[in-house]
DNA sequence: TCCTTTAGTATCGAGTCGAAACTAGTATTA
DNA sequence: TAATACTAGTTTCGACTCGATACTAAAGGA
């Protein structure tokens, strides 16, 4: 850790990523398909479609379509073509892909994850919001942050009246408000 | 960043991982392709096998053999039988090996990572050590620690004698010590 | 209406990946 | 010493990713 301490760090980020590859070698699916099911559960429903997910993972939509045409054939992911745009399609989990997802090889990271005492979490969790979103700057990605952080989100009053999204101009339910969309800006 | 904050950590590490993982194919190499050089450049001289590549990535040994034979065949590996033991190959990085690191595509990160602040810098390496050396640990995977923070390295005088590794019994020079090694044990 | 853009699919070749069978040195033990 | 077990690495196989490219089809402008 004397000099070069940012070659460590990133030396780091490289290997818990590549175990975490490693391990997605689970119940018939490969790593890439364990990702786009987390991301199906963690999206809200704007950011249910193979744009977004490309989006997400960095990924080229013909990769995409073959990643999500596997797990439609597993049974794990349904496409319904959307009434709006027909060109575009509605992804979402089946209940054999919510349940599948329980099995989640990563899960034991999780655990480790949990172990780790608090304030060494918060530590963590703010250097890698501070790096992925520099890093994403400097490629203009998205940052597929929450809805409660974004800046065309409407907080509305406690009672009754849902939430709103400014640039979509959509009510956003509550337990929508942490979940990540394709259009966040964070402000 | 409500409730469940480690399985938003997680979802940063992942995240991150993959689109480290995306921009990796440059250069006509492969991202694993990378890694191993990477690992060459970092590896102490015990530690610059196939077999320690194999730990280091948590792979299989097939897939690595291939791997090493993609960067053999493209010079920027060298294989050469060990003198002590002829069923083992040393690996070294070519001139030309070396030279091709200098345009690793994931340099934009390291330099991502030397933009964030001095503090945040430490905190995200000691969060990432926890958690890797935790992760490591709940699947008895070697940590390819540094020989410096080894309980086998035994630190001489700065004038003249070098370092020396108790469970291999050979010198360690200065310049080593900040290489891992796959024989590593925190201590 | 023509033209462009956008969402997604189909196909190709190179190469990963895990698994399993294999070769060939080395170490153990009878 | 000879049989046996173990270890380092290679080879081959099939499934699948991945980027690239060409494609279909719907939406949106001019």
């Amino acid at each position: 850790m004397k000099k070069e301490r940012h070659t460590h760090i990133f030396a780091l980020l490289e290997r818990i990523g590549r175990l975490l590859t490693m391990e997605a070698h689970a119940e018939g699916l490969l790593p890439v398909h364990w990702e786009a099911l987390r991301y199906l559960q963690r999206a809200n429903r704007f950011s249910m479609t193979a744009a977004a997910l490309t989006a997400y993972l960095g990924s080229t939509k013909g990769t995409v379509s073959q990643t999500l045409k596997a797990l439609e054939s597993k049974g794990l992911v349904k496409k319904r073509v959307k009434t709006n745009d027909r060109r575009s399609n509605h992804l979402s989990l089946t209940a054999k892909g919510r349940n599948l997802l329980r099995r989640d090889p990563l899960s034991d990271t999780v655990k480790a994850i949990e172990q780790l005492g608090t304030s060494t979490q918060t530590e963590l969790n703010n250097g890698l919001e501070d790096l992925l979103s520099a890093r994403l700057a400097m490629q203009n990605r998205q940052p597929f942050g929450q809805c409660r952080d974004c800046r065309y989100f409407a907080k509305r009053h406690p009672d009754g009246e849902p939430h709103y999204c400014l640039l979509l101009k959509e009510t956003i339910a509550e337990s929508e408000t942490d979940s990540i969309c394709f259009e966040q800006q964070p402000g």
